[in-house]
DNA sequence: GTTCATGCAAATACTTTGCAGACTA
DNA sequence: TAGTCTGCAAAGTATTTGCATGAAC
């Protein structure tokens, strides 16, 4: 919370109370815009769906929040600075479990296939949940 | 393309012009809808936008498609049984790279951390390209 | 011939834009 | 106080739905 207020200073933006409830919202998990909408409103913090799109490009352009895709035509977001972690997306119940991988390897295997910079990942498993199996 | 008549008798299906085309035009990248609907209409072959919907949905349904996000808030389609590999995107000018990783160690990791089954999963890279750098 | 699929039109839903007033620094 | 940000209204896109016609089997 105080590396955002830094980066928002640095590019000349201001740390509104919108923005705020915006990125806490997200520690919880990847939303789209809507469920964003909702959680707030459920918190009875009440913001214009507009805004919300406004702040999402914003903190997207500062790398502050990426997309997630859950396969389900839905783009999602969540915060990039969180500990870096993959989602484990069940394909019927659409429960969303979070694990933690050593992608190392990996990414010294694209390393030795190609001149590509590499800056970020993403990388989701589909599946059955134990719960629905 | 024989295996896609079958699994579309299976499930009392009919294998169209329209679905052959789709189809094909996958096979060359992933594409959002409209991408689909203009590949289409530059090789001549016209169809209606909502037919291309309710292909994509069914197609993905029967696993013959899955969704891929290249972080420009757009959803794009690829065909599930091609290779199975992974896509480097290049943040500057949006290019595609395609890479074949070995990804048996991971979904081993996985497995040791979560009862969840999977059944599949998506990993794609971004960053600056050859050409961008 | 039966059943499923397509195209068109219309209805919804989603996202972006413009601008006046409010707020941060 | 200057300059950014927000909310509202409206415009612009994208997606879904319903139904009559057409195509596959």
């Amino acid at each position: 919370m105080d590396t955002i207020t830094k980066i928002l200073k640095e590019k000349g933006q201001r740390f509104t109370s919108q923005k705020k409830e915006v990125f806490c919202i997200l520690k919880h998990k990847p939303q789209t815009v809507l469920e964003i909408l909702n959680s707030l409103t459920a918190k009875n913090y009440l913001m214009d769906k507009t805004t919300i799109y406004r702040i999402l490009m914003s903190f997207e352009e500062l790398g502050l929040v990426r997309e997630v895709n859950l396969g389900d035509r839905e783009i999602r977001y969540e915060l990039a600075n969180n500990e870096h972690h993959h989602h484990l997306v069940c394909e019927k119940c659409r429960s969303i479990e979070d694990v933690e991988l050593n992608e190392a390897e990996l990414l010294r295997e694209v390393k030795n296939q190609s001149s590509f910079k590499i800056k970020s990942h993403s990388l989701e498993f589909f599946g059955i949940c134990k719960k629905c199996q």
